[in-house]
Parts: structure tokens; C-alpha cells; sequence
DNA sequence: ATCAAATTTAAAATTAAACTCAATAAAAAT
DNA sequence: ATTTTTATTGAGTTTAATTTTAAATTTGAT
């Protein structure tokens, strides 16, 4: 996934390439771990972009669209969302009382879901599996 | 669970049993699937309850908190709840064609992710796993 | 370079959910 | 049973996230 790759999948769904949906591609491309639309429009801010919220909300989606990012939990009353890495899907474990976020990844899990997905005749796409509970501190 | 149980409940968190949770409690009581707050307020407006929209959003914490329903997918943008059946939990497989939403449940899955939790010292208390994908009829 | 169509911004609108507060109802005390 | 205390209620206000609007700007095709 490069920026040449986003500017034919815009193209080619009949949207102009704009300075303002590179700087949003550019930067989530840069983003390592989780962010929301407000942190993400806070640091292009920083980085002297003149981008507002209305095109960070609305280039989203597109990122989701492509596959670059996924939308993950929703701990508190907004989104988040995470780079999809081809080869690093993982799940997560949301501490309930620090709200502390633990990646893990399990293939034997992934190849049971694969299971009861076929079981069923799903043709599974994604998945979030998420584990609310109290981390090590915590409890 | 059944009105005992919730007045139980209710008093010994030194709250009052008043007209309307009792109102609440029993519409969701006889609830049957997935429904979200403002369902759940024109139902009982349907029936002839005065309850308003406030009084529905402070029960439902209640009724999570008793473990009584439990929030589920949020395909829109607002939260889901389900009854919770002490012998049925489930999974969901949700079809992102149709919106059909498939209840599946596996105790390998379970137990696995108990085994999971254990790794990492994490004190699961509940979770969500949401399969997404096409069902049979839209592949 | 021209121009229609898409995109942008700032601001207004919308949405779900939480909060405020005076009126009311429930529990406790008398 | 009546009074007192305290929690709950509904209507409307508020908040925060996200979406839409409308006018100005930019893009891409000609």
C-alpha cells in the first residue's frame, strides 16, 4: 500500500486527487497504533496542514474503503481505527477499569473461526473479537 | 432473573422501586432479539407508558449492571442491546449485504480465549466477537 | 485556458447520550 | 397516617462526535 496505490483507487472510483486527501493518506501512513479523527486532525494541525474536520471525517472512510485502516473499538463514544497490516492482524483485550488496550494474536483462534464460519457457509471478510476485562494492574 | 430479582437489586444499591424501572424492566423482559433505547421507548409508548427517553437511558446501565441484557454490535452508530441468557451466550456472524445477523456459539472458542486471558494475567469478564462477511444468500 | 463537477472550509445541523432542575413519588421517620 | 427526607421523573438543555450545507476553490477533461 503506497500513495500511488491510493491515487488509482480514488481515480478509479471517479474522485479527484487532492492535496488535501494526501496529506490525510500521508499522515495515517505515518501513524503507528491507534488514533481517532480528532487525534489525527490535531496532528496535521501540528504539522502546519490547513485541513479541517469535515475532510478528515469524510477522507475516513475512503482509508477504511481501501483497506489501509479498520475501524477498531469504540471504548469510549467515538471511534478508533488502526492501520491494517497484512500480515499482523491481531485482537484486542480493553482493560475496563484504565482502559488500557492489550494486542494479541492467536492462530488457533483464527483457524477455529475459520471453522464455524464454514460450518455455517459465512464467508467470513474481518473480524473484531474484543475482551473486556481488568488488566494485570488492575485487579 | 425475574421482577423479584430486580427489586432486589435495585434496593440493595439503596435506589427506588419506582413505576417506571419496573415499566422498563418488564417491556425488556418480553423482549425477544436485539433493540436499541429509542426501539425500546416507542415500544412502551405504544403501550400507553409515560416513561420518557431520560428514564430509559439511566435503566439500561441498570440492566447491564444486573446482567440482564448486555451491549451488542453496533452496526449503526448507536448501541445495541440483547438479553442475556445465562445459558446462551453467543457469537455473532453479521452479513455486511443484508445487515442478517447469525448467532453462533463454540465452547472451544471460549475456552481457548480463557486460556488466552490466562497468558496474559488478564481477568476476562466478558466479550464480543463479531464475524463480518456474506451470508449463504448474498455470497 | 476553460468549465463543469467534485472538493474544500467554516459553520450549522444532526445524532446519541448525558445532564439540569423543578415537580413528583417513594421510603423512612415520626 | 402524616411528615420528612431523598431519589426519580420528564422536559428541555447540553455535550461531543459526526454529518451536512452553502459558498468558494480546486481538479481533470476538453
Amino acid at each position: 500500500m503506497n500513495k500511488e496505490d491510493f491515487r488509482n483507487f480514488i481515480s478509479s472510483k471517479g474522485l479527484k486527487i487532492t492535496k488535501k486527501r494526501d496529506e490525510i493518506f500521508d499522515e495515517v501512513l505515518n501513524t503507528k497504533g491507534h488514533f481517532d479523527p480528532e487525534e489525527l486532525y490535531m496532528r496535521l494541525k501540528q504539522k502546519g496542514s490547513k485541513v479541517s474536520r469535515a475532510s478528515i471525517y469524510r477522507t475516513i472512510p475512503l482509508l477504511v474503503e481501501i483497506g489501509l485502516i479498520e475501524e477498531v473499538e469504540r471504548v469510549d463514544k467515538h471511534a478508533h481505527y488502526e492501520r491494517v497490516s497484512a500480515d499482523s492482524h491481531h485482537d484486542h483485550m480493553i482493560c475496563m477499569k484504565c482502559g488500557k488496550v492489550i494486542e494479541f494474536f492467536s492462530p488457533t483462534l483464527e483457524m477455529l473461526q475459520d471453522e464455524i464460519c464454514q460450518r455455517e457457509n459465512f464467508h467470513k471478510i474481518r473480524h473484531s473479537l474484543e475482551i473486556f476485562g481488568l488488566c494485570k494492574q488492575c485487579q
